[in-house]
Formats: structure tokens, sequence, C-alpha cells
DNA sequence: CGGCATCCGCAGCGATACTG
DNA sequence: CAGTATCGCTGCGGATGCCG
């Protein structure tokens, strides 16, 4: 961020920033991030549910993210059971929730470049929101 | 994406992707080009005034991401004399405008939390369009 | 079931120096 | 002025195996 010429830097939780972008990036950056959150968007899904929308992330990775997400405050974690097999669920924060409309923005430009470009034609727009697209 | 319980994945300019999110953060992902972007929203700007902007770049990563953007499509680049010093302009294309929506919510994002946070507070906010936040 | 531990390759990124 | 070239590091992310 430039005010008069000069370079601005603050900090946030221990962390720099540069510019608002950095911060959300923060968040909602890397490969797998915003994906997570997406599926979460409609409701509580459990650690394996995840893992079977996104079959290309791996178990340690799908870990981390959430171990970050709910670091950041973005996700909730809840454990039923203290016996193995236990359940684990996981949702949108209250400040989760707030990030939405990033997410749709982002969700939203990617499927109509897809759309110009003839990838998602013959799939039924109606079914896109119920499959969770 | 999953539709009725299959992965369903998808290629695109010879990628592949597995959801629209992908796409977007193909395009605007990693740790600047979504503010090269945004700097370059206003205008057209020159290789140095970028760097101006982004002190905290290296001209090699710079460059990087530029000619990322270009080959995306998102940026257009103009070259004007042959001999060094030469003037070369950045500004984004038809193409990168319609991304615009999407970086101005990754930014509001941002820039909502940095105030509730007291990092922008003392900041006058009719100055932030002007500066470039 | 929902993880963690370990090993490891490689891309991302930085610093510095050089150039048409 | 607007970049390359080179070197080197760090850590993201993948693969595999183990555990309460």
């Amino acid at each position: 961020m430039i005010i008069n010429g000069e370079n601005l830097a603050f900090k946030l939780n221990d962390k720099m920033y540069h510019c608002a972008l950095d911060i959300t990036m923060d968040f909602i950056g890397g490969k797998w991030k915003c994906v997570v959150l997406w599926y979460l968007k409609s409701g509580k899904l459990r650690f394996t549910e995840i893992r079977h929308y996104m079959p290309e992330i791996t178990e340690k990775m799908l870990s981390i993210q959430l171990k970050a997400l709910e670091k950041d405050g973005l996700i909730e974690r809840k454990v039923y059971g203290n016996k193995p097999p236990i359940r684990v669920e996981y949702m949108l924060s209250a400040f989760g929730r707030t990030i939405i409309p990033v997410i749709d923005a982002i969700a939203k430009w990617g499927r109509e470049l897809g759309e110009r470009n003839g990838v998602l034609v013959n799939i039924d727009q109606s079914k896109i929101a119920d499959y969770r697209l």
C-alpha cells in the first residue's frame, strides 16, 4: 500500500501485510483452502466426506488445511465420541460465513470462463448447485 | 466437482481442473498476481511504476508474474522505443477487466477485516482509492 | 475414523550480478 | 529502462506407513 509515495506495511495477528489483498489471500490462498470452504458452505461435513468431494487431496494436506482454517477462525471443529472410531464434523464459523461472497465471486468467474470455453455446457445448470460445483 | 458421486475433472487450455474455483485461483493465485492486477485496475503502468507500488517484490518475480498474466491474457504489454532506455507499459486487457469484481471482493474482505482490527482506522477512507490501498 | 510421522522432490521465491 | 542469468534456499505438497 502506497500513501504519499511511502510504503506502508502493517501487522495483523503477528503477520506483516502490505495491502488488503494480502490479508484475504493469506486466509484463502494456496491450492486447497477455498475449495474446502466452498464445500463447507452448504453445511457441516465430516473429514471423510470432504475427502470424498476432493479425491485429489491427500489426508495429510486436508488435515493441514483444516487445521489452518480452524486456527484462522474460519471453520469450527467438533468431535463426537472419545474412542475410535470417532466422528469429527467441520462447519463454517460465523466469521467464516463472511467470506462466502469472496468464494462465490471466485467460483462465478471460473464457472463463466469454463462455460465460455464449452467445458460445462453439457451439465444441467440446475444440478450444479445440488452437486456442489 | 462431484456429479452423482463421480469425480468429474475437465481440461481447459491443457490444464486439468477439478472445480470452478481452481480455474480462477490458477489465474490470480500465488503471492503477487492479484496485487499486480489491483494496481493495473486504475490504468496503465510502467514496469518501474509497478515496482514502486510493490517494493517487496524483486524484479525477477515481477517479470515472471507479468509474463504469466500476459500469457493468460489478463494484461497487455506495449513496448515504446527500440533502444534502451525503452518504455514498457502494462494494462488490463478486456478479458482482464472481467476479473475486477473478483479482485474487488478480495480487497473488500481484507480491508474490512483490517478495519475491524483497527489496522486502517487512521487512514481517511476517501484517500484509499486515491492512493491505491 | 481421523488423523500424525517421516522422507523427499521440486517449484517458488529471494539475492545478487549482469545486459541490450 | 526493463529486464536476464545464476545460485541457492525454504517449505509446499506428495507418498507411504503407523496409531489411538
